[in-house]
RNA sequence: GGGCGCUUAGCUCAGUUGGCUAGAGCAGCUGAUUUACACUCAGCAGGUCGGGGGUUCGAGUCCCUCAGCGCCCACCA
């Protein structure tokens, strides 16, 4: 009696099916009461569900689930959560345009508040904080919704009861108990400082989240007059409305041209400000006239010379990058001629970058200190990576985790680390040796975890940003913006002698980065079973932001590694090979790719991207992937068909050599793809697998399908059905992490488990294999090929009987091609 | 400026420590015709392995050099 076949099976469907059958048997279910050596854990991104559902995606987390199956058929507990990265940036900009409003902190909350009909994308209602916030958790809870649908459509074989949100209670409470922990080391420190600002978004960015972007400017070339002496001393800069807060005007030390001029003072032009002529080895002789004006901010290189050269401080541009107000009278500037400057300014009071530029080249022809025409050029510019115009250099208060004294240690972590692909080491290194400044976690926005503090007010109104009060740690998560800390009550808000609550938030890497910590529930004994965990799984682009800050938490935290391996996924390229991106129009979405090639031809064409390596969208190979799906029913089917569910094969029911011969290459294939998988090489496995069981239906079938149909009892049947039984449970299995929905369609048709908790294929299931494996069955294979060459010249079907043939060749091979 | 990766058939890519005549799939061409599979099967054709030099009995593979493409990092006046 053959085993129970469909008549007609087909891969339309698998998915649902399967999905819920999985819900149904907690088939994923990470069991909790293991030891650590028995568990495989798998730290995974939790996705920005506020951004577009990508392709990308699909490709990464295919590539973490493949891993994730496989250990789990090698007996390993596998704990693979997934949570949703839903705070920040990204998603108060979605509902911004999503709604149409605009976040007033100022406003009061209306509990009545339902959001406009049609959204106004020019006039955004301005709403208050709390009805922002809630607007920003309706909106991921549909995007939320959205995203679980794809994961589960693509068969990730994630745990669900390990689901998590970043903004959620849990992961609020994890960010704000790391950050304690933080501060009672000394690991952070709150300060006032010049900060790289997004004049649109209003907020500080990290050294981590710029940018660099070509853009056109030019060069001009201002005279300022030297003060008790002839003369001028020319300066370039891409920068002229900052003159009124250059504060120095600067050159190379060894700069002969300039030697006799350290100590000396200039004059600025429209302003008539003195500053001092100063040495710094920072200042290029190559470039410009080998003399830079230094202004309080124009860029980073500003920053460094204000601090190690002790100058002034003249601050323009406020945080909506427009230029403030500025009294020259006042000792800031001490002008030499105030009522001059003042008009001036009144130009560029009030007015954006842009505007200011113009009227100050402007005034310069007038005064004549312009020297030439403006020289244009291309030069990078620093952006925040999701901002539109050039970031400004804004004096503000942000806590910094300590990171710069930390680089030998860091570096040494990343050594430690094991890096698949391997070279990806050198991102890591190269963005460790580069920083620059401590990380900046705060954020001047309102979706996301705030900082468990207030500041103590005094009598006078002044506010003590050095002492501040803490929350107690079995009170988070708390909110300082409506909690109040130990000792005070709500009255006394913002009230002399009372407190104030830390207005900001958590940049979203200073949750994310303790991904471990939130899905393996830190503070449990869960916790102890999956961390430091086995797998990170991302992208390349990520690795000086998740990365980093994870490694950065986990030191600091725990002095070890936050995981001992990283598998770094390569980037999706449009079939063009060109990056994807919003603005170029070229993104694509997944599901559609889902629904018509199937998720296992999807999976099938992630897997064949080797690690690391960028990957062009092809739906040819996921066609050739739907193939694979088809034959596997197929073949299944056949085989399955001829077989009886009554009777009992093993490997020692394997007899004739041709057999024994293709267990034999299965068992190099085991071995081989094993040690592949556990190198993290999917691609190969696959690769592998694949060439196999092509041959194995095209050649071996085709030629047992004589044996195989007799039904005697004849040893050489059985042989062939023992066989046949055998190579198709092995191929099944193998294929089963990368297309988990056929393999376990067709493991149902003869199996009551599921196939991906079934064991993982052995050599000792084969039995004793013979030496030299393909021995046989490859010359066997060549000569039908010898023999359909010959009828495919001839012009006749395969199925021509071949009437004589001579074939010379040892007596088992001429055995195996007599059948 | 520093670094990393890639360059093999028309296309997408394998090629593990140097070793028979350089592989696969797709596309192309020629056939087969339906008792597992037309989302099939068989066959054919297609490459001076980016250029140059070197090491070696032997180089797609190792070394040097040049070029193109892509990316990462950098104080970018």
């Amino acid at each position: 009696m053959p085993f129970p076949v469909p008549e007609k099976p087909t891969v339309d469907g698998l998915e649902a099916t399967w999905t819920a059958r999985w819900d149904d048997q907690d088939t994923y279910r990470f069991n909790r009461d293991t030891r650590r050596e028995d568990v495989f854990s798998i730290d995974t991104p939790p996705p920005t569900v506020s951004g577009e559902l990508h392709i990308g995606h699909v490709f990464s987390y295919t590539q973490g689930d493949v891993i994730a199956r496989f250990w789990r058929m090698r007996g390993k507990n596998v704990f693979y959560p997934l949570g949703w990265d839903d705070n920040g940036v990204p998603t108060e900009r979605r509902v911004e345009n999503y709604y149409g409003v605009r976040c007033d902190p100022s406003l009061p909350y209306d509990p009545h508040f339902t959001p406009p009909e049609s959204p106004d994308e020019r006039h955004k209602l301005s709403i208050g904080r709390r009805n922002f916030v809630e607007l920003c958790e309706e909106l991921t809870k549909i995007d939320e919704r959205a995203f679980k649908h794809l994961f589960r459509t693509l068969g990730q074989s994630v745990d669900w009861s390990t689901e998590y949100t970043t903004v959620g209670g849990f992961a609020r409470g994890v960010s704000q108990k790391a950050f304690l922990h933080m501060l009672e080391r000394g690991d952070v420190y709150l300060r006032v400082a010049p900060t790289l600002w997004d004049v649109d978004f209003r907020m500080a960015v990290s050294q981590a989240e710029l940018e660099d972007r070509e853009q056109p400017s030019a060069y001009h070339r201002i005279a300022f007059p030297r003060v008790g002496a002839e003369g001028t001393i020319e300066v370039d800069t891409t920068r002229p409305e900052l003159l009124a807060s250059c504060v120095a005007v600067v050159a190379h030390p060894e700069d002969p041209r300039f030697a006799h001029l350290f100590g000396t003072f200039v004059r600025t032009p429209l302003y008539s400000v003195d500053v001092p002529v100063v040495a710094h080895e920072l200042a290029d002789p190559e470039k410009g006239t080998g003399a830079a004006m230094i202004c309080t901010f124009g860029d980073t290189t500003d920053v460094t010379w204000w601090r190690e050269l002790n100058l002034p401080t003249r601050t323009l541009i406020g945080r909506d990058g427009r230029f403030l107000p500025a009294d020259f009278t006042s000792a800031e500037f001490s002008s030499q001629d105030p009522g001059s400057a003042q008009r001036h300014y009144a130009a560029l009071e009030g007015r954006n970058v842009k505007q200011a530029r113009s009227a100050t080249v402007e005034a310069l022809k007038i005064e004549g200190n312009l020297i030439g025409e403006p020289r244009e050029i291309t030069h990078p510019v620093k952006f925040y990576e999701r901002g539109e115009r050039p970031l400004e250099i804004v004096a503000s208060r942000q806590w910094f985790v300590r990171t710069l004294e930390h680089r030998e240690e860091l570096l040494a972590r990343g050594d430690e680390l094991r890096w698949v692909p391997d070279f990806m080491r050198h991102r890591y290194r190269s963005w460790v040796e580069g920083l620059n400044t401590d990380w900046n976690i705060s954020r001047q926005r309102y979706f996301g975890v705030p900082f468990p503090v207030w500041y103590p007010i005094d009598e006078a109104g002044e506010v003590d940003f050095d002492s501040p009060l803490t929350a107690s740690h079995d009170l988070l998560p708390v909110d300082p913006s409506s909690d109040t800390p130990a000792g005070y009550d709500e009255s006394q808000r913002d009230q002399p002698g009372g407190f104030m609550g830390d207005p900001d938030i958590m940049d979203t890497w200073a949750t994310s980065s303790l991904s471990p910590q939130i899905a393996g529930r830190w503070g449990t004994d869960l916790f102890e079973r999956v961390f430091p965990m086995d797998l990170r799984l991302q992208a390349h682009e990520i690795i000086r932001t998740w990365l980093f800050a994870t490694v950065v938490r986990s030191h600091l935290e725990f002095d070890s590694l936050p995981f001992k391996n990283a598998l770094i996924s390569g980037w999706i390229l449009d079939p063009n090979r060109k990056k994807m991106s919003k603005s170029k129009g070229n993104v694509v979405t997944p599901l559609p790719l889902i629904e018509n090639h199937g998720a296992d031809a999807v999976r099938y064409w992630a897997a064949s991207g080797r690690p690391g390596t960028d990957t062009a969208i092809d739906e040819g190979q996921m066609k050739i992937g739907r193939r694979l799906t088809i034959k596997m029913l197929n073949a299944s089917k056949f085989v399955l068909g001829r077989l009886d569910a009554h009777e009992e094969l093993s490997a020692s029911d394997v007899t004739a050599p041709m057999d024994r011969d293709l267990l034999a290459l299965l068992g190099e294939l085991i071995t081989e793809t094993t040690a592949s998988f556990e190198q993290y090489d999917y691609a190969r496995v696959l690769e592998r697998a694949e060439s196999l069981f092509w041959s194995f239906c095209d050649n071996y079938v085709e030629l047992v399908k004589a044996r195989a149909y007799g039904e005697g009892e004849d040893r050489d049947t059985k042989s062939a059905r023992a066989t046949l039984s055998l190579a198709l449970s092995v191929f099944q299995r193998l294929f089963a992490p990368i297309q988990p929905f056929v393999t376990e369609e067709v493991w149902s048709w003869w199996h009551d488990n599921s196939i991906h908790l079934s064991a993982w294929p052995t050599l000792a299931e084969l039995g004793p294999l013979p030496e030299r494996p393909g021995s046989i069955y490859q010359p066997v294979c060549d000569a039908l090929a010898v023999v359909r060459g010959e009828k495919s010249t001839a012009k006749l079907s395969q199925r021509a009987i071949v009437t004589s043939m001579v074939v010379s060749a040892p007596s088992e091979i001429a055995e195996a091609l007599r059948a």
